[in-house]
RNA sequence: GCCUCCGUAGCUCAGCGGAAGAGCACCGGGCUUCGAACCCGGGCGCAGAGGUUCGAAUCCUCUCGGGGGCUCCA
């Protein structure tokens, strides 16, 4: 039974698994309220048409017609459509404004300990577009999770040692003795840039033997960024513009200062997972492993590879405590996550913990042309650029921000992107996310022109008040706000934030709709300055629907408000009118991370 | 060869057992009043073939086409 101001939770929890019948919200107007299509699944064990069977809970159903059920009918092969009252919707909206900031939001004391690690780019370069996505994807996925009750570490793995590392200091000290970077070496101007720094902060890096010491200084300051350079932002300043922060860097190397990598080697060793072959050290996954290749954990020469501290590093976050360890990770490291969870299932510890959260990549074209590069050989585009751009174009700092997060997450993460230099250029006010604003800024103006009146938008509408919400624009909006915290409750279990983007969406789009249909209709929702000019305005005005209205406005913005915080875009007060003229240069680049 | 993602409207993409969608582009229309960065109207489209099912864009198999992986690895 559908019971009032619970449309919502009421719809998914009607789901037995067991059985083949949903009821389930149509996506057509036409077809009611709320479909269920029980009459087609239980044809066969009545040995009936569907249709006479959906007739007959019709007819069972016309008893039950009042409060909830307005009308039922028998559609198509066999489904029920069913009209629910006008009161069931009117009541959302006091559903929403009890909720307020936590409307759509679960209590954090249902959820798991989560660990999400993402972005963890090699720290020789600035954050790319490509990098982009992952930042914003699991940015987002991290918001989702905490909606919907988890509580979520954030984290950033930095590669700071290794052959990258090395090369990346390599190309530093070149460039500081005014040398070309060595072969495999780093070639962005940002390496100039950054020895020149370091001349300045620790000359004596430079000119030292110590590779490794003047590696961890380059990666320091890439993270850091130099102040004042265009182009060594710093990595995590430039995610903090996007919007994207970390609770934990965690260091690779400090892995091997605590021997935390001897520690599982030996284990690895003791269970007999470890073999050697031509001088080199293989993991051998156990028998019936979900991958049985060796994979190199000590290279012949006698270094250690990535997975070696990789292992070592999932078994730290396992002993921290995290019930569930999410990894964000281009598509083009899709072989990793077998081999992980064998080295999880080696140690003896979980491996249903870790799950990978794949991403297809994006590739950089340029007027439909595609774009080769790499972070070595320094013809990248960067996150910051891009947003510069942007934000230059609309007048507005945090506007590419915006951009360039809803542009990644308006598609699902198996989607691969194609991120065009040209169209981002022309295009960046063509972003649909300027549309989703524009919305939210006009809700806003309508309650700030309701203050002005005296009319407080945000006060709980009067008994009575709500039974004045009866266009049906107004009634359907209701019903889309009803199917937000189920949208987001699913959107967190399937880690897909791009569910979140079509939801406002299509919120934008029916309140754009709504409001300018009644301004067609001349019914306003604000008395206009001709009658609210007289004293006794409220008098000759009926005061009670718009205090519904304006109830109803504050239950649409607060939902907006929950949509727009967890795919991290900006709800803004008021967008001004961007000044005429082209869009400034927009460059991008492609997934080079050669980690 | 094996694993994996994708193929839906001119383009970019949602939908992933239930009654085919959005944005852009294109054509036509709409501002004296609450914000026109807007709204309204215009669509012979699920790569192909089998199968499962009352019902398939959705699940299974195969074919075709594209992306990404597949032991000294970043």
């Amino acid at each position: 039974m559908v019971r009032a101001g619970q449309i919502g939770p009421e719809v998914g929890s009607a789901r037995p698994e067991a059985d083949r019948w949903v009821v389930e919200r149509p996506k057509r107007p036409e077809h009611g309220d709320l479909s269920t299509n029980v009459a087609m699944a239980l044809a066969k064990t009545a040995r009936k048409p569907p249709r006479a069977v959906a007739e007959a809970l019709v007819a069972a159903l016309r008893g039950l017609e009042g409060d909830v059920v307005a009308a039922a009918e028998v559609a198509g092969p066999g489904f029920v459509n069913l009209r629910l009252h006008p009161a069931v919707f009117q009541q959302e909206v006091e559903r929403v404004l009890h909720a307020g900031a936590g409307w759509g939001r679960a209590p954090s004391a249902i959820g798991e300990r989560i660990d999400i690690e993402f972005v963890s780019a090699n720290p020789t370069g600035p954050v790319t577009v490509a990098s982009g996505r992952n930042a914003v994807l699991g940015d987002s996925v991290a918001r989702l999770l905490e909606a919907s009750g988890h509580r979520v570490t954030r984290e950033y793995y930095i590669n700071d040692r290794g052959n990258q590392v090395r090369a990346f200091a390599d190309s530093v000290r070149a460039a500081a003795e005014g040398r070309e970077p060595p072969e495999n070496g780093y070639k962005g101007a940002y390496v100039a840039e950054l020895a020149s720094w370091l001349k300045g902060v620790a000359p004596e890096l430079l000119t030292g033997a110590d590779v490794e010491a003047l590696g961890r200084a380059c990666v320091t300051w890439m993270l850091r960024g130099v102040p004042g350079s265009p182009t060594l932002p710093g990595i995590r300043p430039s995610l903090a513009a996007l919007r994207v922060h970390f609770d934990v860097w965690f260091s690779e190397e400090s892995l091997y200062r605590w021997d935390a990598v001897a520690a599982v080697m030996r284990q690895l060793e003791a269970g007999g997972y470890l073999v050697e072959n031509d001088g080199a050290l293989f993991f051998r996954a156990p028998d019936g492993a979900l991958e049985d290749k060796d994979r190199v954990v000590r290279k012949s020469d006698g270094t250690w590879a990535y997975f070696a501290s990789d292992i070592a590093y999932f078994a730290d976050k396992i002993a921290r405590g995290y019930e569930r360890l999410i990894n964000v990770l281009g598509a083009d490291h899709h072989g990793y996550v077998a081999r992980v969870r064998n080295a999880l299932g080696a140690l003896g510890l979980p491996q249903d913990r870790f799950e990978a959260l794949l991403y297809q990549l994006v590739y950089i074209t340029k007027g439909g042309e595609a774009v080769k590069s790499s972070k070595r050989a320094g013809n990248i585009v960067t996150v910051d650029e891009v947003m510069d751009e942007i934000d230059e174009a609309a007048g507005r700092k945090g506007a590419g921000a915006d951009a360039l997060r809803f542009f990644f997450l308006s598609r699902s993460a198996n989607s691969n992107v194609e991120f065009d230099i040209e169209l981002a250029k022309k295009k960046s006010l063509d972003n649909p996310v300027f549309y989703v604003q524009y919305g939210y800024a006009r809700l806003r103006s309508i309650q700030r022109r309701a203050e002005e009146i005296g009319l407080a938008p945000r006060a709980v509408p009067l008994p009575g008040d709500l039974a004045m919400l009866s266009h049906p624009d107004e009634l359907a909006l209701c019903h889309k706000l009803s199917d937000f915290p189920g949208m987001i409750a699913e959107a967190s279990r399937t880690r897909e934030p791009h569910r979140v983007v079509f939801y406002v969406q299509e919120l934008a789009r029916d309140f754009q709709s709504y409001f300018t249909r009644l301004k067609n209709e001349q019914d306003p929702i604000l008395p206009p300055r001709s009658v609210h000019a007289n004293a006794d305005w409220q008098g000759s005005w009926n005061v009670a629907k718009t205090r519904a209205r304006l109830a109803w406005i504050e239950a649409i913005r607060i939902t907006y408000a929950q949509a727009l915080g967890i795919v991290g875009i900006e709800a803004p007060e008021r967008m001004e009118r961007p000044a005429e003229g082209d869009a400034a240069d927009v460059v991008a680049e492609d997934a080079g991370d050669e980690r």
